[in-house]
DNA sequence: TGTTGATTTGGCTAAAATACCAAATGTCAT
DNA sequence: ATGACATTTGGTATTTTAGCCAAATCAACA
């Protein structure tokens, strides 16, 4: 794999990473069904520490798959692609795949 | 968040984990393309040591996305669902949204 | 201007992920 | 049986990630 080639896997990968927590994946289920949320909601619905929170937040920002917003004292984050539900309907595949062969597997 | 809700956003952050690395979504790729491959072609491939590229599909398969087949001395494997390609157009698509960001900004 | 509320950042510790080498395992052909 | 491969697993060192508290910022408002 030559270097070019590595890099741009790398990039990739930066972006999945960004989604590889079940906080960070539960914030964007939940900035795609509503939109957009500030922090000290986030923080409420996951239930960590606000700076946790925040932290994820920044993670998701640097991925490129969120941005924010300010407003007053608040910040307002939202997702920038629109894909991502494409995202969860994959892991969802997986998942009922993984379901199915547990289903089989038992069934013996 | 109670626990069930919990529980489901970990079971579906093991199978974004499992992609969230430069090796590994390079073997997703090359599956999705060939079809199938030995352990040893992909670690020609990958250029890493045989061992780790080993463990990198052994986790690949434990998050149930890839499956083996053992053919003599050769272990082969490929990709258990097919729905993997919107993962890539996503990943794609922001990134390209990421770098029309980078031009908007460069060009002030 | 001082206080309160929202958010980020510094500092730190604990846990998880990576990657290598060496050794073990299993397969095939000699 | 023995040797040569292909693959996995044990052990370990290094790096990265996660999460909390406390401190720093910043906005709004009394």
């Amino acid at each position: 794999m030559d270097s070019k080639t590595q890099a741009r896997y790398e990039a990739r990968a930066k972006i999945v990473k960004a989604m590889a927590h079940p906080a960070r994946l539960f914030i964007v289920d939940e900035l795609m069904k509503n939109g957009e949320r500030c922090v000290c909601e986030l923080t409420e619905m996951v239930g960590s520490d606000m700076s946790t929170v925040s932290r994820h937040l920044a993670l998701l920002r640097s991925a490129g798959l969120v941005e924010d917003e300010k407003r007053g004292a608040m910040v307002f984050y939202r997702l920038r692609v629109k894909c991502v539900l494409n995202f969860f309907d994959c892991i969802e595949s997986v998942m009922e795949c993984n379901a199915k062969s547990q289903r089989e597997l038992l069934a013996r």
